[in-house]
DNA sequence: ACAACGAAGTTAAACGTTTTTATCGTTCAT
DNA sequence: ATGAACGATAAAAACGTTTAACTTCGTTGT
């Protein structure tokens, strides 16, 4: 028994193919009582709608392209990205479409930049959404200059506006300045990501100006750019630690760093609270089961990525981006004062 | 301009639509100097085939369906699977052949059953990968029944055979609980996963066999199944330190569990080392991160997700699935002597 | 009374491929 | 010399859908 088509339907009902793709599709040219009539008969015999003969004949391939940057077999440290939890909120955002999430898994930067011209060029999807943007993104160029729906993960600074999703860093860091120097800290490491990314440099800026704002110099030794894994973490509390002047407060980017400073601390002898103090942006809320457990600011990775699947299918529906912009901000999670206990 | 097509290349070369797709796809029925001009016309007009023409006409989607659980919004505790590194390796092998990865996330078993059953009947991929296998999997029996292409992350006992990847949980679990008697301990502890995975199933009767092998009793008190989240870690240890016998070591699933169990050990005041020690499968290597570290048994899950990609290649190629079977060992990766430094 | 119109369908073409079948020279055995 | 067999290419149909263009017929306005 073959799959039944719209042909079918249109033997069975003995209308013509015509009328029953425009009921089927509720074009107001068919009378509601014919669309009844066809609707029954595709209910009876049981038809789907066959996407290849819609893509061909439309152009339209109904495919969402995810890009998602992770790092090749050899380096596979933890990053803390939740990419898994980001993919599933964006597919659940376009279930009730007739869209699918295409995964396009990239290396680098390079690759992925290589991969969005195709998409671009050859039409594979119909939208596109990217992540680990930079301040000046030459995918958001290709992409507009082709006016190719897109959403990004992450802001940037290009002067023509386009949809994006991203968690309030300047807030986020102006909050948790402005917290810790009122706790009586006055000398704050920023562990912060690759200083390419546009998130990078929002949080540096705000920390710069959250320095200046509170009177306290800003010292180069204590921010440190990287990859956010454990080992980063660990490697910066090691050397941050044996400065003269060393921080009591480490502000890390994500929880596999901050996870990596307590493994530095453990290294050093240092003891949370005492000696020094570590806060953190958590994406998995698994920092409370560190020991101890630390502050953070928490932002459950469904609602952004939500959001994405929201905002690419109005992009594609030809809504304009500037109505397509949201930060969102982290909720701060007090598990400790953060106030030394003992004044070095 | 218009995108080149089969058309394009015939009228460029004078020939038939039909002998310039016969030449593009190697048929022995075109002469070498024939398919020349036709490769040569293709590439200087830019040629690319169109997928849509193909699936239409052939009937292939060239999807590769993954079948990704996460857990709902809701309840988004880390649970140390990283799902992103698993579906980038199963897309990069992939990458050289014309199928690429779809995504259907889905919050339960029941749901993933729902969308295997649709992606089968309706054909909307060539391909199956599913993970989370039960040990009577009613999803592979839908798969083999419609003789439908398929490899599944986890084993099964179904009689029917079927490609599968898994870590090597028997073989790792009896030199796991060796290692651990060797070094004195009476009192083991198995945190695993949900009774019905079916590694779940493996790594209990492993975990018995090996009790009887070393002539120790079964203890119901030292096994629990759960989600492997910190939070599972976490209350067992709460639990089982509290029994009038406590269990000296514990054998984590995953990270997450035991990054909970550490949790726990604060809590409780034990010292990892003196009162207990924490051993783990590792699939993130963040273990060395803990402190203090502890010992893991390591899978890149770099490996068997490539293997994942391979496999379902080769079974859509219509290979037999008996030879497409494999289980990895993982690295046992000795961070701490695990044995008690006083004895209590 | 008749042109004009609108509503509701139908016809037919088109999207880009693959594949079956047909055609047309050549070669080779008889 | 005849025709069977073969090799290389062309013609045409098919996959399932959408949509522009057309037909039909009843209604409306003058």
């Amino acid at each position: 028994m073959q799959r039944p088509t719209i042909k079918t339907i249109a033997q069975e009902t003995g209308l013509s193919i015509a009328t029953v793709s425009k009921a089927l599709k509720h074009s107001p040219q068919v009378r509601p009582e014919t669309r009844a009539i066809v609707i029954e008969a595709a209910e009876r015999v049981g038809y789907e709608l066959n996407m290849h003969g819609v893509q061909l004949r439309t152009g339209k391939t109904y495919q969402v392209a995810a890009i998602m940057t992770a790092p090749g077999p050899k380096q596979n440290e933890w990053e803390g990205v939740e990419y898994a939890q980001l993919l599933s909120g964006i597919s659940w955002a376009l279930e009730d479409s007739p869209y699918r999430v295409s995964l396009y898994a990239v290396r680098n930067f390079e690759e992925s930049q290589a991969i969005i011209k195709q998409i671009v060029s050859l039409k594979k999807a119909d939208g596109i959404i990217i992540s680990g943007t930079r301040a000046d993104d030459p995918r958001i160029r290709t992409m507009h200059a082709a006016d190719f729906p897109f959403v990004t993960y992450g802001t940037s600074v290009h002067n023509a506006p386009h949809a994006y999703v991203d968690a309030d860093n300047e807030q986020m860091i102006r909050v948790s300045m402005a917290r810790l120097v009122e706790r009586g800290h006055r000398r704050i490491a920023l562990l912060n990501p690759l200083s390419d990314l546009s998130y990078g440099i929002t949080r540096l800026e705000a920390y710069r100006h959250a320095l200046e704002g509170a009177g306290l110099p800003f010292d180069p030794a204590l921010v440190a750019h990287g990859r956010l894994t454990p080992a980063f973490g660990r490697e910066n509390v090691l050397t941050m630690s044996d400065l003269s002047n060393p921080p009591t407060a480490y502000i890390c980017a994500n929880e596999a760093s901050a996870l990596g400073a307590f493994s530095g601390f453990h290294e050093r002898g240092l003891v949370h609270g005492r000696d020094a103090v570590i806060n953190a942006t958590d994406d998995l809320n698994v920092s409370q089961y560190f020991a101890p457990p630390i502050t953070t600011y928490y932002l459950p990775i469904s609602e952004p990525s939500s959001l994405l699947g929201a905002y690419i299918l109005r992009r594609m529906e030809g809504e304009p981006p500037e109505a397509l912009q949201t930060l969102l901000m982290p909720k701060l999670i007090e598990r400790c004062d953060d106030r030394l206990t003992q004044s070095r």
